[in-house]
DNA sequence: TCTGCTATATATCAAATTGATATATAATTT
DNA sequence: AAATTATATATCAATTTGATATATAGCAGA
């Protein structure tokens, strides 16, 4: 089978409780958000393929109003391949900064727009940053409820952490920029 | 034609400098490491595409040695169409931290996996600080030469910064997770 | 000298991913 | 009563990734 990281990114989160393909978007998108996403292009796929191989079983659930739900739970078979590639080492970090590609050709721009590009990204991370502090304090207090809560803790403070760094970049570059514009040079 | 941002990233660069396919590869894995990434297979259709679309010419080299050079310059209709593009908002950041899918799963693994884990970020981190520091050191005395430098300077800060960040998280990771794992319960 | 390694340079392609869209129903808001 | 949001599954064209193929030059070391 298809040996990409949506496959583990199900496993794992089926590890801790029996979800449709629905409840997983919902959970990546906001336990993730920041450092992950899945598309139900990955995630449908994925489960039927995981199913097949007896990683994870399928439960249709009767429900008389609504979709039916098809829940899946994982299997030992799967909670072992989860464990094998948990021991694997991690690829490194890939991001996409697509403001900063706007801003390395500054040059090309006004003053005005390279301003705008940075206050948009500071706001952007301003908002993350909350996120991360209400994730925070959601979890602290209910860290003995479960080991897993302290791992997502973890993943938390890195989010918080970077889109603070991120943050406090945004101020000085903005100040850099109105003194390289704004500044004329004295003698 | 197509609208990528692969093609704006071309654009970019030959705004400042005629180049080769080879030479746009190498100045994205340098310039840009920390924020972008390009392949060759979106390069090179890249570039015939902005050719027949004439945003950019083609010059070939006869070269005696070696390989036939293919240089492309930027024309004025390339310049505007780079323009335009500058001036719309940028998209939100992308991350992918690997790692991160690894550590928040990591109740299902034992915790010399998990410091592992962190430990290898930190290195990588470790590696992009000393990287951004070093351009920074190169950028800093030619700023007044050239326009453009300043921007890149703009865009080194901001992975200094977040690498700083990240580092400094780990080393508080790694001591949360050893007094998680370690530490009795005290009455 | 020749063997292997690195750099220059262009090019392609299978596999994976993204982002949008389609379908259907229930619940809630206006 | 109509519109909007939420739940739920599913597909797919377009794009991106990562690897590979091809060819030549230059250099280090055995």
């Amino acid at each position: 089978m298809k040996d990409n990281n949506a496959k583990y990114v199900l496993l794992g989160l089926l590890s801790h409780n029996p979800m449709t393909g629905y409840d997983i978007k919902k959970s990546v998108a906001t336990r993730m958000s920041y450092f992950w996403d899945l598309s139900y292009g990955q995630i449908y796929p994925t489960l039927k393929d995981l199913e097949k191989n007896k990683l994870i079983t399928k439960k249709v659930e009767q429900n008389e109003k609504g979709q039916n739900r098809k829940v899946y739970t994982i299997t030992d078979a799967g909670t072992k391949e989860l464990q094998e590639w948990l021991a694997k080492p991690a690829r490194k970090e890939v991001h996409k900064y697509e403001f900063l590609l706007k801003l390395i050709f500054g040059d090309q721009a006004d003053f005005e727009l390279n301003l705008k590009h940075i206050e948009e990204f500071k706001a952007r991370n301003q908002r993350i940053l909350q996120t991360m502090k209400l994730f925070e304090e959601n979890v602290k207090p209910i860290l003995n409820q479960s080991e897993a809560h302290f791992y997502v803790l973890l993943t938390v403070l890195l989010g918080k952490s970077i889109s603070k760094a991120s943050v406090e970049w945004a101020e000085d570059a903005l100040k850099l920029l109105r003194e390289h514009s704004g500044g004329e040079v004295k003698t």
